[in-house]
DNA sequence: GACTTTAAATAACGGCGTTAAGTAAAATAC
DNA sequence: GTATTTTACTTAACGCCGTTATTTAAAGTC
């Protein structure tokens, strides 16, 4: 209090006199206390949705999880979609940074390849309900905008550019950056003539199929997580093996 | 009639009365009654289905659909899950007739494995919204009793055996026809030296995931199905060159 | 101290799956 | 040929869901 007293009489003849810092202050200590609650918000829905998965996630719920009403989410949230999309956003920020730390370490572009499907595979089996939502239930936010670093993700409904979304391109238009490390790669290999001339883009798609596959898979029912462990090194190798040029025989 | 009461005549000393072949007639005529709504209830919840997807699945409009109130399809179902799940078990009739026809064709073990290969993926490609039931959201009903020929799918909710859940095998023991075939096929494969020696069924799974991978992306807005049969192709050639024993370099 | 703005709650709507109770017609029994 | 039982189906209701309109109480502003 007094501090601040005495910052005012220094400066008395900045643009800011002291009510409207203190109506700003205020007005930011607000601010902050609404995105906390958002992502005491995002944090329970995550949590919720993993427990319940995507087919029984309840919006009533998570509001009771944070101790608030049903209604109060959606002063948050525009609706119960804006709030998975959300959630998928953050995903997509995890997912983004695993693929791009995994994409450092190899020399050759070869071992690239695969040492980025086995990052890619083990973000799914890390967060199988997550994945799911990404790649499986919800693919269609797959193309909603990624607008970067903080803004976007924690920004409240009102506060958001108006048309929110801004003409999604056509599936294969857009890729995220997963897929164009892939295709990168693909490039340099072929490139150093690691594999054979072809279309990096399809080549990078095909691979991407596959572990998404052993992804989908291990996700559910119908294979343990052991199992698909093993069955992904196997699918890797097979890959890598096609991929490299046959010799003449 | 007349006819009818002829032939009674005719047979007066069987172990059968006129009157109970008469109710007996009565109860199989009202019988196939049944057995036609409950195709009918199928019917249009296959088609609810498809329109609506999974999760917009309404056993409301299905009732609506074929003209009854939704507590009708209680009577003949025992509740939504078992009314997908026997939409699940149809599908599965259709796919393992798909999957074994193309078995059929190749001469050589590698060609039945790309040719199994090829059909798995078409018959995903055909049929998305039920394959993604089948293989993505309801994967669970894999390993539910798989009974043949008539009976099981045509049997009324009251007439089913009574645990009506014998226990399921844990995930890997149970395998279905398909995958039957594709083990076949890598065993064969692998006996003919046309691949090296490996686990066959642990590459079998490699490759189901891969073809997997291809139809749930086909069926997903990450990809189209055009460039999805492209990127199928490619993904087969690359799986089947992986397969082939490496020259010596 | 009177005002406006803001953050939250209450109440309600229609739709969902599901169950219990009722009804009208058909089958059966006498 | 009437009375009784069985069958096929409907009506009514419950609790849950996402969502919207309305209301309340506190905080900020003048």
């Amino acid at each position: 209090m007094s501090e601040l007293a005495i910052l005012d009489k220094k400066s008395k003849k900045d643009s800011t006199t002291r009510k409207t810092r203190i109506r700003h202050a205020s007005r930011n200590r607000r601010e902050q206390g609404k995105q906390e609650l958002r992502e005491a918000i995002l944090d329970q829905a995550s949590k919720e949705f993993v427990e319940h998965g995507y087919e029984n996630f309840s919006l009533r719920r998570v509001a009771e999880r944070i101790g608030y009403t049903p209604t109060t989410i959606y002063l948050y949230f525009k609706n119960k979609d804006e709030l998975l999309h959300a959630t998928v956003q953050e995903g997509f920020t995890h997912f983004d940074e695993a693929i791009v730390a995994a994409s450092k370490g190899p020399r050759t572009p070869l071992k690239r390849i695969e040492v980025l499907g086995r990052a890619y595979m083990q973000f799914g089996l890390e967060h199988p309900a997550l994945y799911r939502l990404m790649f499986m239930q919800r693919s269609d936010f797959y193309f909603m905008p990624r607008l970067r670093g903080r803004g976007s993700l924690n920004m409240l409904p009102e506060a958001q550019p108006s048309p929110a979304k801004p003409s999604k391109p056509a599936p294969g238009e857009h890729r995220a950056v997963a897929q164009e490390l892939l295709i990168s790669a693909v490039e340099d290999a072929i490139a150093q003539k690691q594999i054979a001339r072809q279309d990096a883009t399809k080549t990078a798609d095909a691979l991407w199929a596959g572990v998404h596959g052993v992804v989908a898979l291990a996700t559910s029912p119908l294979m343990t997580r052991e199992q698909a462990e093993a069955v992904g090194e196997q699918l890797l190798r097979l890959l890598i093996q096609g991929l490299k040029p046959q010799a003449k025989r």
